[in-house]
RNA sequence: GCGGGUAUAGCUCAGCAGGUAGAGCGUCUGAUUGUGGUUCAGAAUGUCACGGGUUCGAGCCCCGUUACUCGCCCCA
């Protein structure tokens, strides 16, 4: 039996792999655009980083982590709380009161995999540390937004909504547990749960007697301090006067505990039922709850795969990888001798090509250099290394160029 | 953790009333002696997921296992 991957990875693929790197250096280019400067940090932390960062209660810390060595590590299952850490670590409040970062890296996380949903896969994300201006709030949205139509997403909606401060959240709750406990029998399973662990995620219940119960439930946004409301009105304010296509949906909550204020979650088509392309929020308390200074934060991370996915569905065009310049067919064990030292030179010069190593027959290398999209051949047989000249045929139209002096080739081909 | 679907050549799939396997694509070779793309000719590759059962005989029927896949939950 042949080992098989892991449930839940996958291999990519050289056209593929060609495809992800493209799309990485596109985002790279659009974050330093916005002045993002790129973080990267380990693959694996210490396991309390995320207990303490994201939340125990989480689905993903108490179900979905991958954790080794008795429990000290875990690979990351996502970077906002290895992120912060980082920021905290190396002081990086000290180079500037305001740091913008982005990252592109592989996460883990063990759950059932199914369409967009893997249990190592890739996120993009950005965090911008130490400011709590609402037009930071803004400028993150506008980035996501930034990025789906660079390529070519325009149908894609952002749902918003503001979760306000720890405090107004505690006053909420108490009247909302209030106002559950009540019904508390006839709640779903799921939600009873949540009733002790994370009363504010049966906002988003899908079951439909939760949601029939809710709807008399007291709103969140009504126990908000008129300054964490006008907070929200202005980052909409903006949002529409950007043209940002938004749409506030108020039992929006997400599901890790570091969230404050404004969160956000974009939504694309293509995806099945996981839909969320990118999704973020602020995080005013996270740096203080990991051991810092306090410092207000916000970021989003975004699906690799699933913006890819997003772009299989939109029949996106990838650039074609760039074909070789010059296949070199040769006949007889000199000439390949020769063409290796050739090729040698070529490259030094920056030319991408090619030659047989199968010793094949001239008709099957000329196949071969079509289907490396070669854009010149030349042979090499005892004639051309006697006279140190030949003929560099050119593929489009079969036209050949007589070369005096093959050791001058590229000249030639550099044009 | 729970539910559905699928499992035949590298890929996409066909196969039937149960008689030990096929197509297209791809790959490779050749169509006179050293020249591609089109065309033509030919070739290779399968323990028909695994284990058991029924049967004279199973890819096809039954049971189990595993893998993959989709959905629920949750998330990117």
């Amino acid at each position: 039996m042949l080992i098989q991957k892991p449930k839940g990875t996958y291999d990519l693929l050289p056209e593929k792999a060609f495809q992800r790197t493209f799309i990485e250096n596109k985002l790279r280019d659009i974050f330093s655009k916005y002045n993002y400067s790129e973080i990267r940090t380990p693959t694996f932390e210490k396991t309390a980083l995320f207990k303490r960062g994201i939340g125990e209660e989480t689905d993903i810390v108490s179900k979905e982590m991958y954790t080794f060595n008795e429990d000290e590590f875990t690979l990351k299952p996502e970077m906002t709380a290895s992120v912060v850490r980082s920021y905290l670590e190396n002081s990086l409040y000290n180079e500037s009161p305001v740091q913008k970062l982005f990252y592109i890296s592989n996460m883990f996380r063990r759950e059932r995999p199914q369409a967009g949903r893997f249990r190592e896969f890739s996120q993009f994300g950005a965090e911008v540390i130490g400011s709590s201006d609402y037009l930071i709030d803004v400028e993150m949205i506008m980035l996501g937004d930034h990025i789906l139509k660079a390529f070519g997403i325009n149908n894609s909606v952002v749902k918003i909504n503001t979760i306000g401060t720890l405090d107004e959240r505690q006053a909420y709750l108490i009247e909302f547990k209030n106002y559950l406990s009540k019904y508390l029998n006839d709640l779903s399973k799921d939600s009873r749960i949540r009733f002790d662990k994370n009363p504010l995620r049966i906002l988003d219940t899908k079951d439909k007697g939760d949601i029939e119960i809710l709807r008399d439930a007291p709103v969140l946004y009504s126990y908000l301090r008129d300054e964490t409301k006008i907070l929200f009105e202005n980052v909409l304010t903006s949002l529409k006067s950007l043209n940002i296509n938004y749409e506030v949906d108020y039992k929006l909550v997400r599901g890790l505990d570091y969230y404050t204020h404004t969160t956000f979650e974009f939504i694309a088509e293509g995806l099945g039922s996981q839909n969320t392309v990118i999704g973020g929020g602020r995080y005013d308390v996270l740096v203080e709850q990991l051991g810092g200074k306090p410092a207000p934060a916000i970021g989003f991370a975004a699906g690799t795969e699933r913006l890819m996915m997003v772009l299989e569905a939109n029949k996106y065009e990838y650039p074609e990888e760039e074909g070789i310049k010059l296949y070199i067919a040769t006949i007889g064990e000199d000439s390949k001798f020769y063409a290796i030292k050739l090729l040698n030179k070529l490259r030094a010069s920056g030319i991408k090509s090619e030659t047989d190593f199968l010793n094949r027959s001239i008709k099957s290398q000329m196949r071969e250099a079509n289907k490396l999209n070669a854009e010149y051949v030349i042979v090499i047989g005892e004639e051309e290394m006697k006279n140190k000249s030949g003929k560099l045929k050119r593929m489009a139209d079969g036209n050949e160029i007589e070369i005096a002096d093959i050791e001058s080739l590229s000249v030639h081909l550099l044009i």
